[in-house]
DNA sequence: TAGATTGGCTTACATCGTAAGCCTGCAATG
DNA sequence: CATTGCAGGCTTACGATGTAAGCCAATCTA
């Protein structure tokens, strides 16, 4: 009586370690990382929790899975491409990868996992600054700092309100429950902000903001990397003909 | 016979709120916070867990304590300081805090908790660079802009081996494990990073990178700054001349 | 002295990751 | 074709964990 349609269940296709990350991907997704279980996961591939363990080690290895699929949508240009280009492909694309998958940051900042996936993407970010004229240590220099200010806006941004319905509860905070006189600049600038939200969302959420500060970052950079290594007459030229 | 020595427990100090969240700090610096269980904390005060819930919410009331605590060592110049030299002591102090709560940066990241303590140091900021000639919309920018390569800088850093022993089990992965092949430009990095790991730490661990990227930044920083309003003939008078 | 309050404690429950081992149908082998 | 191995499900069970509910003794207050 247990064994009702016993064919039914063995018909479907068998999972496999590629299926249950989707799974999960989609899952994080929908409910955020935070309630992502075994139990749930299974659930959604209308099976048992333990059976997941045919496929992935722990739990764990789900996370990194995940961490690889997401690393994996990240745009970043062919080697040989002029590196401010590429850098702001690159960080607007991880940007968007991040905004998509709202628990990836956190989840990337949390788990060490250094799978070929990211050693991968690391090596291509080296690269793309490697053959645009930087020397080892500036282009890990840059790469540090361009990834401290990627990923630290985007968990800063990971925080704002989304939704005007969101918006709006935050400016009546603002204008109600926290006083002006304790926090007179905090007061003046989030005033600043919600006034001004609606030209400061191009094409995205805050776009403009970040896209600022990324290249007030590159143009440091720049000028680094010109004062490390006096470039060519035509330093783009330079740059993008090292493969081309 | 349950109650032996019915005194000897009435005996000790109350517990309050204070001693709870003390207690949790530095279990969370021994064993860091992912292993901050209630029933632990409740064990290194020798009590038992439920009694926690006389003084404290619950689970995330401590976690946004902690925040608070750790936020509250952050050194933040005095309303009047000038702007360069105050953000670096903060950026400098923020990161040491980082580095001695190594759970801290994290936290503060997955939380949201818009308590007191955080939104004072947010208003002492910003008051800064007010204080410093910034315009209101410059000084938010700025603002973002620092404190997103300042946290995730940190949260970079935390990843990376501190101890001689890990540094050499980095080294023989580097040399080792990780194909050159693969990935070349990483190797060449890595390699680069482990030859010059001794002069780059100068008084802490990485401290001249984290300077190095912080000064490319707020140069860059002056520079809008001094496009956006025109500023004196001395700059840094003008700028600390606001309160004193 | 009576009553209320404070601050501990016990018990209980749902949820989590996962160890151990069972069962069944397909596939390869004799 | 019969046997057997095993891939890939399932069941059960254990020890965390956060916390709801309620108990009880010591202490403070009227």
């Amino acid at each position: 009586m247990a064994k009702t349609r016993p064919r039914a269940r063995a018909r479907r296709q068998p999972l496999n370690r590629e299926r249950v990350l989707q799974a999960a991907l989609r899952l994080a997704d929908r409910e955020g990382v935070a309630s992502l279980s075994m139990r749930g996961l299974a659930q959604t591939l209308g099976v048992e929790a333990m059976s997941l363990y045919k496929h992935v080690a722990n739990k764990d290895e789900v996370l990194d899975g995940l961490i690889d699929l997401v690393v994996a949508e990240i745009d970043v240009p062919p080697l040989g491409t002029e590196w401010r280009h590429a850098m702001r492909v690159r960080a607007m694309s991880a940007r968007q990868v991040c905004l998509r998958h709202r628990w990836a940051a956190l989840l990337m900042e949390s788990r060490l996992s250094q799978s070929p996936a990211r050693l991968q993407y690391a090596d291509a970010v080296l690269g793309l600054l490697r053959c645009s004229g930087f020397t080892v240590p500036l282009a890990y220099r840059a790469f540090v700092i361009i990834d401290s200010y990627l990923y630290g806006y985007i968990m800063q941004e990971l925080h704002w309100p989304r939704e005007e319905a969101e918006m709006s509860q935050v400016e009546q905070d603002v204008t109600a429950q926290l006083s002006t006189a304790d926090y007179p600049y905090l007061m003046e600038a989030m005033t600043h902000v919600m006034a001004t939200r609606t030209e400061r969302r191009v094409a995205g959420v805050y776009d403009a903001d970040f896209a600022t500060g990324l290249e007030l970052i590159l143009d440091a950079l720049a000028r680094l990397r010109d004062a490390d290594a006096p470039p060519s007459p035509m330093p783009t030229i330079s740059a993008t003909s090292a493969t081309h």
